[in-house]
DNA sequence: ATAGGCCTGACG
DNA sequence: CGTCAGGCCTAT
């Protein structure tokens, strides 16, 4: 699914195209992705807000709207936004159509629906757990080493810890891996055993790696197109991620997969110790 | 900490 | 047919 750096791809262009345009009504034919209040509920109280601003936090989208409502959508797996002029026929998969003040409809497409989306009072996101316990944003400027130093307590493995969003947000199983490779941390090595110098280019790590991706415009493994159907181009440029077998470029190792925390894991076993 | 569940689709 | 997949929640 989108992490951080796909989400904050399709951001900006949702920031680019909507501020300014009305929603004038909402359709929704999988009434389980909305998760906060009801579909219907959702629907009535969103027809006729005006979009003000699109934000992000962690892997979720934020639409400020009037009337201090906040939509937020979260893209799950495979979730996926785009912009249509009025159209009769939708793709397969599309459970939401917004209809837009200037003709157009933004439409989500979710084959696997594991993501979801809400309607919050600005601010208040006690509603949504996930959401509301979200850990700070790795790309924030106040997300300093301390920052993340403290973050990190405990005994739980490393691996684990940077998919825990209420640790830090944003950051996936692919941006985990790509993260632990260039700090040249072995992804089972467990919190407490992670020296002041392993923070340290931890830290480098999460920022110059989440800011590579959004400079690719994010990775496309399978599924993940952007707002224009455009795929990402940081998904040729992965180290570890999904390429087990093949040589370290940095030492030349083979790549290995493990199963950390429930999920594979690609690491150099020479590199990563 | 781990497993299972939620879903569909691609691949072997 | 079985296995796996970018996420996240719940229960054990």
């Amino acid at each position: 699914m989108p992490e951080l750096p796909e989400v904050e791809t399709i951001k900006r262009q949702l920031q680019r195209e909507l501020p300014g345009l009305r929603i004038k009504r909402c359709k929704v034919t999988l009434p389980r992705l909305v998760t906060y209040p009801s579909a219907r509920t959702y629907c009535r109280k969103i027809a006729g807000r005006r979009i003000e601003k699109v934000g992000r936090r962690g892997k979720y989208l934020i639409f400020e709207l009037d009337d201090e409502l906040d939509l937020i959508i979260h893209l799950g797996m495979t979730g996926s936004l785009s912009l249509v002029e009025s159209a009769e026929t939708y793709p397969r998969h599309t459970h939401i159509v917004f209809d837009l003040s200037d003709g157009r409809e933004l439409i989500y497409v979710d084959p696997r629906t594991f993501g979801e989306t809400a309607l919050l009072i600005h601010g208040d996101y006690s509603p949504r757990r996930g959401l509301a316990s979200m850990g700070p944003e790795p790309l924030a400027a106040d997300f300093t080493r301390e920052g993340l130093a403290a973050r990190l307590g405990g005994t739980a493995l490393i691996k684990a810890a940077l998919l825990d969003q209420r640790r830090i947000a944003g950051i996936g199983n692919i941006y985990a891996d790509e993260i632990l490779h260039r700090a040249r941390i072995n992804p089972c090595r467990r919190l407490n055993e992670l020296t002041p110098d392993d923070i340290k280019r931890l830290h480098h790590s999460i920022q110059e790696v989440l800011r590579e991706a959004i400079n690719g415009r994010g990775s496309t493994i399978s599924d993940y197109v952007d707002l224009e159907g455009e795929k990402g181009g940081f998904q040729n440029l992965l180290k570890v991620y999904r390429r087990s077998g093949e040589e370290c470029q940095t030492c030349g190792e083979s790549i290995r997969m493990v199963r950390v925390a429930g999920r594979s894991s690609h690491y150099c076993p020479s590199c990563q110790k």
